[in-house]
RNA sequence: GGAGGCGUCGCCUAGUCAGGUCUAUGGCGCCGCACUGCUAAUGCGGUUUGGGGCAAAAACCCCAUCGAGGGUUCAAAUCCCUCCGCCUCCGCCA
């Protein structure tokens, strides 16, 4: 949710940002009208109901006094009571008429997405801006390998099963066995251990979440129909661990000395891929679940780009641990989630496709879904909502991808990254079964 | 699944049976001031959160907020209903 002041002192801040997303920019004017309304039912109400307490005030009194026998109070008595009578029935519809411009407010904020960041390139999911590419792909021809896909590999590694995946649960589903299950955790380990160093507590949350969990972080919006719902127990299965990460300080309110919080979660994360029918169908690219660790910060909203580049930085320093080469891009304006103001994906570099896809992706959500979640942040200049940023630190399924077809070699082994090995038993390499 | 208990402004707590002097009590903690070689102690004042008004800030005023929602009433922390959460016991499962 969008701060009601910025809509109100500058509103061309806000037209610009729906302009640059595509978003309707008639919407900033609606929102004014209807947050003018909202402040005049407001100041009815409140006139009204003052007006009934002063008089319930009088009426105490003088019905005290009339019950110890004091008839001569009845006649002012009665007079009171009657008028309190007319007054109830105005403060109630005044107060229906509050509510309704309350809900009616909070229905036109949660349409605008977030301010979009002034340095965000404008346009579509093809607007990109490369910042850096890191490390050069192989040659494989060169070296006389004729590349095999993930799939290849790891089904030779027996590493992953995609025929016992769909089976037992349908398309899109994958068993990782042997050295392929071995793999997650080494990889889970790895990042762990990197986020502790880099200041973060681990956690591991929940995966299912009550609907204002998954309402606050945004995930019932647009994206909505890639969310799984639990229908006989209203509640969610988490799309990512950012969902309970975000939800977690929930109408809290965080001293300022104890931010900036960084939190490490690992979950699995479920995902309907309903948009992406016959999309990347082939191996493990695009499941419909998998496992994941990702980085989640609470901070002062003025500290909410530094920080971002440093999880950023973060993400980087485990792909390089994996040598798999990849680029960071500076996500364009069009294809920001709702709740960031900038996004940076880094894509590796993915042999069988001869392309970069995305890996890792950081975003700056700054006080967006503070605001619906309430956490705030509390300081002496007072109380104010955090910024909250995530970023992956690393999604399992694609990751393996990744090191799978850059590190195979002619023989069908797969060379294991120098970082990976001691939590592979001090394997050197990967062999086929 | 069954039975019972509980939910008050950071923490603890009074108030709920008998609706209106509740503008929610007191303690702890915290902040400010005073006093004091320093610290401690003491005294005084302040200390939920959100919204609205005053052109802006401060001050001030008003409204809402006693787990959430609804109802009864001129009036609800207090009475009634539903829901949520926590705790205890029983059953079932691991």
């Amino acid at each position: 949710m969008i701060d009601i002041a910025l809509l109100r002192e500058q509103p061309d801040v806000v037209r610009a940002s729906q302009r640059a997303r595509g978003d309707r920019v008639e919407l900033v004017d609606e929102a004014i009208a209807v947050d003018a309304s909202r402040r005049a039912a407001v100041a009815t109400f409140d006139a009204l109901r003052n007006e009934q307490k002063v008089l319930g005030k009088q009426i105490g009194p003088l019905q005290g006094a009339v019950k110890r026998g004091d008839t001569s109070k009845q006649a002012e008595l009665d007079a009171l009571m009657a008028r309190a009578a007319d007054l109830s029935e105005s403060v109630a519809e005044a107060e229906r008429h509050m509510r309704d411009a309350d809900e009616a407010l909070d229905a036109v904020l949660r349409e605008f997405a977030n301010i979009v960041h002034p340095d965000v390139p404008v346009g579509g999911e093809d607007d990109f801006v490369v910042i850096e590419h890191v490390g050069t792909p192989r040659d494989f021809a060169a070296e006389g390998i004729t590349v095999r896909d993930h799939i290849e590999i790891g089904t030779a590694l027996q590493a992953i099963d995609i025929e016992r995946g769909a089976k037992v649960s349908g398309s899109r589903f994958y068993y990782l066995t042997g050295i392929g299950a071995l793999l997650e955790f080494a990889l889970v380990q790895l990042a762990l251990e990197q986020a502790q160093r880099n200041g973060f507590i681990p956690v591991i949350p929940p995966a299912l979440v009550r609907p204002a969990a998954m309402e606050g972080t945004g995930f019932l919006g647009q994206a909505a129909e890639n969310v799984y719902r639990l229908e006989a127990d209203d509640l969610y299965l988490v799309g990512t661990s950012e969902v309970p990460l975000a939800a977690y300080h929930m109408d809290e309110i965080l001293d300022a000395a104890s931010l900036p919080r960084r939190y490490v979660g690992y979950s699995p994360c479920f995902r309907r891929e309903a948009g992406a029918a016959g999309k990347d169908t082939r191996g493990i690219f695009r499941v419909h679940w998998f496992d994941k660790v990702e980085m989640f910060v609470y901070c002062d909203p003025e500290e909410a780009e530094q920080r971002h580049r440093e999880i950023l930085a973060f993400e980087r320093q485990f792909l390089d641990a994996c040598e798999v080469p990849y680029r960071v891009i500076d996500v364009a304006s069009g294809d920001l989630g709702s709740s960031a103001i900038r996004k940076f994906d880094c894509e590796a570099w993915i042999p069988s496709q001869e392309r970069y896809r995305e890996l890792t992706s950081t975003s700056n959500c700054t006080t967006f879904q503070s605001r619906r979640l309430r956490t705030r942040m509390r300081d002496a200049s007072g109380t104010r909502p955090v910024a909250t940023l995530n970023g992956t630190l690393v999604a399992i399924t694609r990751t393996i991808i990744a090191i799978l077809e850059n590190h195979q070699q002619a023989d069908g082994s797969v060379t294991v990254p120098v970082a990976l090995q001691p939590y592979l038993g001090g394997r050197t390499e990967l062999r086929p079964v």
